[in-house]
DNA sequence: CGACTCTTCGACCGGATCATTCTAAGAAAG
DNA sequence: CTTTCTTAGAATGATCCGGTCGAAGAGTCG
């Protein structure tokens, strides 16, 4: 009784990593159960259905990614570079968890609706923190920009562009230039002269 | 009629990603034919079977690391260098590889015998690049072996050793330590002072 | 035009796999 | 001993997947 919350987290972790590299259709329960060396029923007493666990699965990858883009906003560094390492964990988590994706952008949407919930979520939780940022910036005197509101939709809708290569290609060199001239781009037009 | 051979060209191609991607018992057919925007049904005009494009695939990556190393033991380097890029070279393609070498090591081994057979070939074939390189750096007077053919014999080994963590763990900062341990343990033990 | 070959594909089949349920039975606690 | 918590082997029904078949475009030759 006590270890249960123990548990959840521990099928958790090792889901996350399996949904992870194969995706929701490739990942079997007797796989995750194998890698928690337990019998596939007992899954079944902590977690109703494999649907929940990629549920909590998401859930739980959003909270790590937010951990992280909170712990980048908050260094002392100077805005510009502050930016720059928010845009580089940001992809870099996108691309680790671009098996999700294929999942998620299959056909079968109609049982993740949860899966749209958590993105509305996701996205106005990043908005703020880009926004934070712009106006951490404009403060300091390093950004020059009047609304901040409006820059920071900008930015962060310029951000999602670079999502969709992801599920097509491979990051690649081209990849790595377009995610360089995006962020340069932005620079030059908010960086005070 | 003639671009048949074209046509299995890009059936390999496409299932070796696939492959490499989700290894044997996770791929479809349906996925490489969707990849190759046919009918599965068309596939079966190729090939005969599942088994068979698995089959030409291992022997396609097997002709490009063949290629590769190839190149390397060709170059004019010193040979110390070609053997640490050599060593780089086959790492790499082994770690790419690595989901073929879980669809190999699990449990149906029983239809897989012509793996037996191309791991033989390949076995001969790089402790021949081995024994090339030894000789050549020995003959320069880079290395001070006597018996280079027992030489490649040992430094092949030691380098198979290194395989098995790919299967277990991903690479990790640990492997990197491994791998430079091994290779600098065999110059020290190689190199004439 | 037809007869003939080359190529593609939709529909289908039977066996395998998978998520989920059920039942029972070790532990642990009281 | 009874009760509660936890595990797992076996069973089940639905889905998936490798492979087959027959038909039908699309050229090609006479």
């Amino acid at each position: 009784m006590i270890d249960k919350d123990k548990y959840r987290e521990r099928i958790i972790k090792a889901s996350s990593e399996i949904f992870s590299r194969y995706g929701y259709n490739k990942t079997t329960m007797d796989e995750i159960a194998r890698a928690l060396r337990k019998g596939k029923s007992s899954i079944y007493y902590y977690y109703k259905s494999k649907e929940e666990i990629f549920e909590a699965v998401i859930d739980y990858e959003a909270q790590v990614l937010k951990s992280e883009l909170s712990a980048v906003i908050k260094s002392t560094d100077d805005p510009e570079s502050i930016l720059r390492r928010y845009v580089e964990v940001r992809m870099n988590s996108f691309e680790k968890l671009s098996n999700y994706y294929n999942a998620i952008f299959s056909s079968d949407l109609s049982h993740f609706d949860f899966i749209e919930k958590q993105r509305e979520k996701y996205d106005r939780m990043e908005e703020a923190f880009i926004r934070y940022v712009l106006w951490k910036g404009t403060r300091s005197g390093h950004f020059n920009l009047n609304d901040t509101g409006l820059a920071a939709l900008a930015v962060h809708t310029a951000l999602k562009g670079l999502e969709l290569p992801l599920f097509w290609e491979k990051r690649s060199y081209e990849m790595e230039i377009r995610l360089d001239a995006i962020i340069n781009i932005l620079f030059y037009g908010i960086v005070r002269k």
